[in-house]
DNA sequence: CCAAAAGTGTTTTCCATACACCCATGA
DNA sequence: TCATGGGTGTATGGAAAACACTTTTGG
């Protein structure tokens, strides 16, 4: 009944061997391009249909780990800025057949498939220096801005919400940098900001209080090649990029 | 090799059946006497060495039913309120031969016992309702004051940090009422609020802050048998006991 | 009547918000 | 020289913190 000749069954196959049953890994990779957040998100073979990544945890690896090596496949970085926000354990979280047919792939041969308990995490990456690649079940890889987003296959449209609400109290603690490159001006963190919260902020008091959080250091230079006045360029003080995992 | 005659494993080889593998929850269960923290422990049969309460996740359950049944189990009550606060993911939790002698259970004839994922729960419970019940593998269960808690088996007692400060950071939001019976006085709240923070507040804005929240309602009788002036009773406005699961 | 806890109002401080003007630059 | 965005200080309002006295009750 199983099709060994189907390279999804032997890549589920594989999973299963060498893989904890039951629980997988979904990425919620945030960039931020163009004054929107994105979203990276993977196009399955031969369908219109798309998902988050995600994947399957080693038998001897960490669950961080796990994390950080399946989101790096797909953005081609390391040391990803990673953030575990919710365990999504429904019994039954989607509807199954539905998406075997979506996926035109033979899960229920899979004989751990009938549930799966996924460990959330999101990811902040500098959208610039992502090359976004497929995995072995999709054909293309890219990035969504976050209100063209489609609907999704299994539960990932409610898991994209939960990971926003997540960030969005993240970013009420502490200022957010890992979206940015290294070097960015005031005005381009603001807009960041606006656009996680979803409302505007008043430059001056956003100025003073992410100069009051301590963590901003001013650099000599200036953006250059702006149309107008030219603005300071910042770093984060603190080392830069620590991640989970 | 195996000894089916030992309970222990007869009972690790059924859990081995029904549940998912790999994957556990442990509980720390909050409750609150005579101003002081209390955590729920169990000890190992035939043993001196505690350990949270425990379990684990049947094929057919949710994640957070399975935490309420086992919690349930321990406490004799059904509803709790339950917050799920952290995944314990790492490849190598504690030391593995060292849990094994100490527990003197043949934990290594489990064949997936090499390694756990833990679902860190908290539950917030009424200290007096509560009928501690030890489980299969246990033979005492009882509440241990928070600063009188010995060296747990397992990584119980980081467990039990991380559940820590997950509470208080919850407690800076919203004021707690699980902990405290359905009518309390105001100065019982602040001693509790006082014990979970860990320092003294002032009564007045403590007073102020709850009734400005709108959830408290004060009752016309007023706690009896106190040595002093009679404090009023209050109870939650809001439905009362709202839980996961 | 005294000790101990309950109950409550006012003042002060600090942080978040609202608000306006000058500066630098490219076109 | 003008349009556009950058950079900064001050004034105000509201919430949190500091603070002290009266009330009740049992012993």
């Amino acid at each position: 009944m199983i099709d060994y000749n189907n390279p999804a069954v032997r890549y589920y196959q594989q999973v299963s061997d060498e893989c904890i049953h039951y629980l997988s890994i979904d990425g919620v990779i945030f960039g931020f391009h163009q004054n929107q957040l994105n979203v990276l998100l993977l196009r399955w073979k031969g369908t219109n249909e798309w998902s988050l990544p995600g994947g399957f945890i080693k038998k001897k690896e960490s669950v961080d780990e796990a994390a950080q090596r399946v989101m790096q496949e797909r953005t081609g970085l390391d040391k990803l800025y990673l953030q575990q926000f919710h365990v999504f354990g429904e019994a039954t979280r989607y509807d199954q057949e539905e998406t075997w047919r979506k996926t035109t792939i033979p899960l229920q041969h899979i004989k751990w498939s009938e549930r799966t308990i996924s460990l959330g995490y999101y990811a902040l990456v500098e959208h610039s220096k992502v090359v976004p690649s497929p995995d072995f079940l999709t054909d293309e890889c890219r990035w969504w801005p976050l209100n063209e987003i489609p609907s999704l296959l299994f539960d990932h449209n409610h898991i994209i919400d939960v990971a926003i609400q997540s960030l969005r109290k993240q970013l009420t603690d502490q200022p957010i940098s890992h979206l940015l490159p290294e070097t960015f001006t005031i005005p381009e963190l603001q807009r960041l900001h606006e656009t996680i919260l979803g409302y505007p902020l008043d430059a001056r008091n956003f100025y003073k209080k992410v100069m009051a959080s301590g963590t901003l250091e001013r650099l000599s230079e200036r953006r250059a090649g702006t149309p107008h006045k030219a603005p300071y360029l910042y770093r984060f003080a603190g080392t830069g990029h620590d991640a989970v995992g």
